[in-house]
DNA sequence: GTGCTTGCAAATGCTTTGCACAAAA
DNA sequence: TTTTGTGCAAAGCATTTGCAAGCAC
């Protein structure tokens, strides 16, 4: 995505298209992977314009409310943000920190539980948590 | 389980019963549902016994890392502790917050994806999100 | 000019930590 | 006595909010 598709991607989601906004969603949908707010934050600082924490979690969580990205919750108080809106999953290094994407493919899940009354089904979240070493926890057991 | 039987099973994971860490265990285990570290705290101090936060936090931790019990996160800064080990998955309701557990038979994943080398499995976590209303939020598409 | 945006800094909410006192081994 | 556990209050993070100044239409 070029800076020059930008802006007409936050116009269809309805979202004004500032130069700040235009700089996050580029953070976001420019590099690849998954970034935290903080890292988004780095990243969109790290060029010409400078744009501040508050409203890097403004437009986060205005981009989270137009549907243009997701959030991906690994960890109290770690949040990451997913521009991908497609159905799949997550693999998340608890050593590393690192989130990786897991196509719909290639996790099936079947026979979803009847849900209640009423509600409806917001999504659903799958992250297979690895670790590194092959003992490099645990104690009991 | 019985307040009787806590310091047995505390003393099976290697933690040493005290009085206080016998009540929050007999809140977690007592109780049914998912409870958070504030809701132990209510849970835990509400009877005779007079409990800290940092105890609680500092117990709950120890709780998780001897394998008694799980953190599920549901939401930024929204973590409930699972006292069921074994293998199953939730309901999580968005609007009233309530965390429900969902049979590991009741959810069938095939295929996870190849684990790079070098690394294990931790778990799968899996939290399947209900909203309420039928047109409760949305604003955008 | 009116309304939406931005940024600062203060406030919030949850969790962790340092340190002294209390209890257990 | 030596080790381990507890509690208070302060510190730490990530995130949110109030309010004034800036921009866009």
């Amino acid at each position: 995505m070029s800076s020059r598709e930008v802006p007409a991607l936050l116009q269809r989601h309805g979202v004004q298209p500032t130069a700040q906004r235009t700089e996050i969603a580029l953070a976001i949908f420019g590099n690849a992977g998954h970034q935290s707010a903080d890292e988004v934050y780095e990243t969109v600082n790290s060029g010409a314009i400078r744009v501040s924490r508050a409203t890097i979690y403004n437009t986060l969580k205005l981009f989270v409310d137009r549907g243009m990205i997701r959030p991906v919750i690994v960890a109290p108080g770690k949040v990451f943000y997913d521009p991908n809106m497609a159905p799949h999953y997550h693999l998340y290094d608890t050593d590393t920190g690192e989130l990786t994407d897991i196509g719909a493919d290639q996790i099936e899940i079947h026979g979803l539980p009847t849900l209640p009354p009423g509600k409806q089904l917001d999504g659903v979240d799958v992250v297979v948590r690895l670790r590194s070493g092959a003992d490099s926890k645990r104690g009991a057991d």
